[in-house]
RNA sequence: GGGCGGUUAGCUCAGUGGUUAGAGCGCUUGCUUCACACGCAAGAGGCCACUGGUUCAAGUCCAGUACUGCCCA
């Protein structure tokens, strides 16, 4: 067998791995109707860039929960796909002509789809391969991206259908317009920042008459768009101007002072200007009152005809020269700091214009009501729970939701206007007519739809829907949403939504919602603070398995996860350690084969069951299948981090501390028998339950495993198509391992004893154990403890041999044995007089607090008996220590 | 303003009522021990934010307070 390297590589076997599986066709699940699949369609990336630690997270959360599924035998299927990213790709293409001083209309709608056509492809390979290098065992030939022709036809016939409805209305609503990306955004993708600004008080000159009216106002520039001034029915310093007008300065034009609810009469003046083209409240005021609406903007937030003499003014440049206007009017009565929240684009910053607008909307009231019933009723549930409020919350209080979008890239609103009758078509396919006067002038309404509407799809568009698709019979309804809390509103509640919708059905019966990573100090990451990890960087560096192992171990659900060089480290440290068990493992191997002619099959045999088994094996079985119940428990509750810990804690802490160690000095023992086949399938089912978590190092490991050990056609060709380990209760062994706790308890108090007095590493010191009915299964140990204590000679002796110590010695009082180290000359009597002083009065106090829960008849009723039991027990063990600690200090005096 | 989290070792965090609270990193000391220095061994380090309550039993459940973060308006 070849030389096994000293040093896990990870470069050096990722690739081959990958493509290993996907030649075998692992990825692709094989349809039974026997059987229920597990189903997962992964949220798709943006097309705009490159996958950033968040992508790699969702990738391995997920990848693990499809590993873990295929491991068990279920068809299982995870579609991979990208997300066309309407707006933010049309900006990313926008830079690139910028870069050549060209800007889209300079080239043109037919050029401009072009040239981002060829740059998403690119993209799109980017993503995918970066995909591939994180190790997603996703079914690559169902690869979907929005804009194909599926998903697409799934846009349109689900727009078609809610039109048809009725929940699709094109309306004029006050929406949000971001000025930069020149589109409506919805309410979603507007962030509300605080802003430290100015509240200006400006006199209206009432019509009749002397005086003034003065309105306090955020954004004076809009006050050409001013259609009345309200002032709250109640508030009395107002109440007989109601009905009379002003005069708007600098335009002069007359407006109505009108009463209405909606203003708080403590809020400024209380009298409020009315912008209903320019601000939700006043549009709803306006609707009330029935005026008109007066837009006095154009789309790029310069001023329109109807600002007068600020026509083609900036829109806060027009703020401040109307500002020095008013004021040289005296018509300014005074300006306040003043803080508020203002709308800005998610996208680009941009402080966004609310606007009155046309635009498409979709009535979401009844669509939220089938979407909060599957969740009240439980057919969905979300993990974790507290975000189930979150959900409810929004659901309840939903607003519609503005569907179109002003921009070149993405897909087209289906609806086709008559250039002769008018009215509107709208289809799924291209219509070659009107459908109300049969007319051929018709043309396609040229705005696209939101992104997020194609993703509320995503389930069931990737499925072959609207199509009657095996696919979509067989895989949908999914199985679970995994993403980020982040998106929960924007895509999991749209498409529980749009799912029901569209199906009947729901989407998926779990959401798994992740939190995000941030830096090692809890700051979120970002290109300007410097503190971003780019995955592939982190891939090169450390491994796919130890950045998955970084991004997940020890991490729970909702929880936001702190990733810096530290945990990446742990992660490799901790590949680089499997590793190393295994090269030990598989070196010993070869060493047993040497020279040998037979197979090493015949050599290693199965573990034998009808055969006693040493103390240390059936410690190392019974932590075992502790170990599988426990994470076959924890993977069931989706607690995957903690599965990993637990993972990691028993190969590195338990199997090769202790049980290699151990097994290391039956090696040397002729009279021993072999631990090898612990050893092997020890580390064989470690490996397996480690699979879904870190699925390189352990397919390499499993391979070299596979190699020494494989007859013919008797094990699986892969480690991710072997079955996931299923818990043996019957290998549980309390007995043993009580004695190995104790065996570890002696080893490591000699140890503990050997550091503190300074005796040299590779000094051999006398030892004596006393030990009570453990001694058979200690005595058994003689050879361990001597080794890894390095202690010899070494008695060890039934507790009734103890007689008092005639020279100088040290006595460790353990749980369940003694430990006398006889050391002439070196032992500080007052020292050890203090020390073991100081251990009975924590065992007395131990005692006593046992004593008397132990006698409290409340405890002892209402406690269930195995703690009543268990408490009983510790009591026993600390007595009897206590007994003898007294009996060591007696001596000493 | 409303809602949801968080507050546990120097740092970053696990801890799903059971009583002597854990991990990783960092720190101290000693080891080139024949799988691994990406390692081994030993160790130091905690009024589990505060106040009250429920319970036989509270880091864990409830209420309030303080600080802090996020979401929504």
């Amino acid at each position: 067998m070849p030389e096994i390297p000293k040093a896990y590589e990870p470069g050096k076997i990722e690739k081959k791995w990958y493509d290993f599986w996907l030649e075998q066709g692992y990825f692709t699940p094989r349809i039974d109707h026997e059987r229920k699949p597990f189903v997962l369609i992964m949220p798709p990336p943006n097309v705009t860039g490159e996958l950033h630690l968040g992508h790699a997270l969702t990738t391995t959360l997920e990848d693990v929960m499809v590993r873990w599924h295929r491991m068990k035998g279920e068809p299982t299927l995870w579609v991979p796909g990208t997300d066309h990213a309407g707006i933010a790709t049309q900006v990313v293409v926008e830079q690139q002509l910028a870069r050549q001083g060209l800007t889209k209309e300079d080239i043109g709608k037919e050029e401009f789809l072009k040239v981002a056509w060829e740059w998403v492809n690119e993209s799109r390979k980017a993503i995918n391969y970066q995909h591939q290098m994180l190790g997603a065992s996703c079914d690559w030939t169902r690869e979907r991206f929005t804009l194909d022709e599926g998903p697409s036809r799934a846009v349109r016939t689900a727009f078609v259908r809610l039109y048809n409805k009725g929940l699709i209305y094109q309306g004029e609503r006050i929406i949000n317009w971001c000025p930069r990306c020149q589109t409506a955004l919805s309410d979603l993708e507007v962030e509300h920042k605080d802003i430290s600004g100015q509240l200006y008080y400006i006199r209206y000159p009432l019509a009749d008459g002397d005086g003034f009216l003065t309105v306090a106002t955020t954004r004076p520039e809009t006050f050409f768009g001013d259609t009345a001034v309200a002032v709250n029915p109640e508030d009395e310093r107002y109440a007989k101007l109601v009905g009379t007008d002003v005069i708007l300065p600098i335009v002069n034009r007359k407006i109505p002072i009108i009463a209405d609810d909606a203003v708080d009469p403590s809020f400024g003046t209380g009298a409020l200007k009315i912008t209903p083209a320019h601000d939700p409240v006043d549009f709803e005021v306006a609707q009330r009152h029935n005026l008109p609406l007066l837009n006095v903007m154009n789309h790029d937030a310069t001023m329109n005809e109807n600002a007068g003499p600020y026509s083609g003014s900036e829109r806060f440049t027009c703020r401040d020269k109307v500002v020095a206007e008013l004021e040289g009017k005296h018509l300014l009565e005074r300006i306040e700091p003043y803080f508020y929240k203002v709308g800005h684009c998610n996208r680009c910053q941009t402080m966004v214009e609310p606007m009155a607008s046309l635009q498409w909307f979709i009535r979401t009231k009844p669509l939220a009501e089938a979407a909060i019933k599957a969740v009240r009723e439980g057919s969905i549930i979300i993990i974790p729970e507290r975000f189930t409020k979150v959900y409810f919350d929004w659901m309840e209080n939903i607003r519609d939701w503005c569907l179109s979008r002003q921009l070149w890239w993405g897909h087209r609103v289906p609806v086709w206007y008559c250039q002769e009758c008018g009215n509107l078509t709208v289809s799924v396919n291209e219509p070659l007519i009107c459908s109300h006067c049969r007319s051929s002038q018709t043309i396609q309404d040229p705005d696209v739809l939101d992104t997020w509407f194609s993703s509320a799809l995503w389930t069931h568009s990737t499925l072959g829907w609207p199509e009657d698709t095996e696919d979509f019979g067989y895989f949908y309804p999914t199985s679970v949403m995994e993403t980020g809390y982040d998106i929960l509103f924007f895509w999991v509640a749209r498409m529980i939504m749009m799912g029901l919708e569209d199906t009947g059905k729901i989407p998926f019966h779990t959401v798994y919602l992740h939190g995000l990573i941030r830096d090692e100090n809890g700051e979120k990451m970002s290109k300007l603070k410097g503190n971003v990890i780019n995955p592939m960087e982190a891939v090169d560096k450390y491994g796919i398995d130890a950045l998955r192992f970084a991004l997940t171990a020890g991490t729970s659900a909702g929880n936001d996860t702190n990733v810096g060089k530290a945990r990446l480290e742990g992660g490799r440290n901790f590949v680089n350690k499997l590793w190393n068990a295994a090269r030990f493992i598989l070196q010993s191997m070869d060493a047993e084969n040497a020279g040998s002619s037979v197979t090493l099959a015949t050599l290693i045999p199965e573990r034998d069951f009808d055969k006693p088994w040493r103390i240390e094996d059936r410690w190392i079985e019974s932590k075992l299948s502790r170990l599988i119940h426990n994470v076959t428990r924890l993977m069931e509750d989706f607690q995957f981090g903690e599965a990993e810990q637990q993972i990691y804690e028993f190969i590195w802490s338990q199997f090769c501390d202790w049980y290699i160690e151990m097994a290391k000095i039956r090696f040397h023992d002729q009279s021993a028998p072999s631990p090898l086949p612990f050893l092997v399938s020890t580390l064989e089912i470690s490996l397996r339950l480690l699979h879904p978590f870190m699925p390189f190092a352990t397919e390499e490991l499993w391979q070299k495993l596979r190699q020494r050990l494989c007859r013919e056609g008797q094990i699986p060709t892969s480690i991710m198509i072997a079955q996931y380990p299923i818990a043996d209760d019957k290998l549980t062994d309390p007995e043993a391992e009580r004695a190995m706790d104790s065996i570890i308890e002696i080893i490591h108090s000699i140890r503990n004893a050997r550091a503190q007095h300074k005796v040299k590493a590779d000094k051999w010191i006398d030892a004596r154990v006393y030990a009570d009915d453990l001694l058979a299964h200690i005595t058994a140990q003689t050879k361990a403890i001597e080794t890894l204590a390095r202690v010899r000679p070494l008695a060890i002796l039934s507790r009734q041999e103890r007689k008092p110590d005639k020279t100088e010695a040290l006595a460790l009082v353990l749980q369940e044995a003694e430990v006398v180290l006889p050391w002439a000359g070196m032992v500080d009597r007052f020292g050890e007089k203090q020390r073991l002083t100081k251990e009975n009065e924590a065992t007395k106090a131990i005692v006593a607090q046992l004593d008397q829960r132990l006698s409290d008849t409340d405890f002892l009723t209402k406690a269930p008996p195995q703690i009543v039991e268990k408490e009983k027990q510790k009591l026993r063990l600390l007595k009897d220590k206590l007994e003898r600690l007294e009996l060591e200090l007696s001596q000493l005096q």
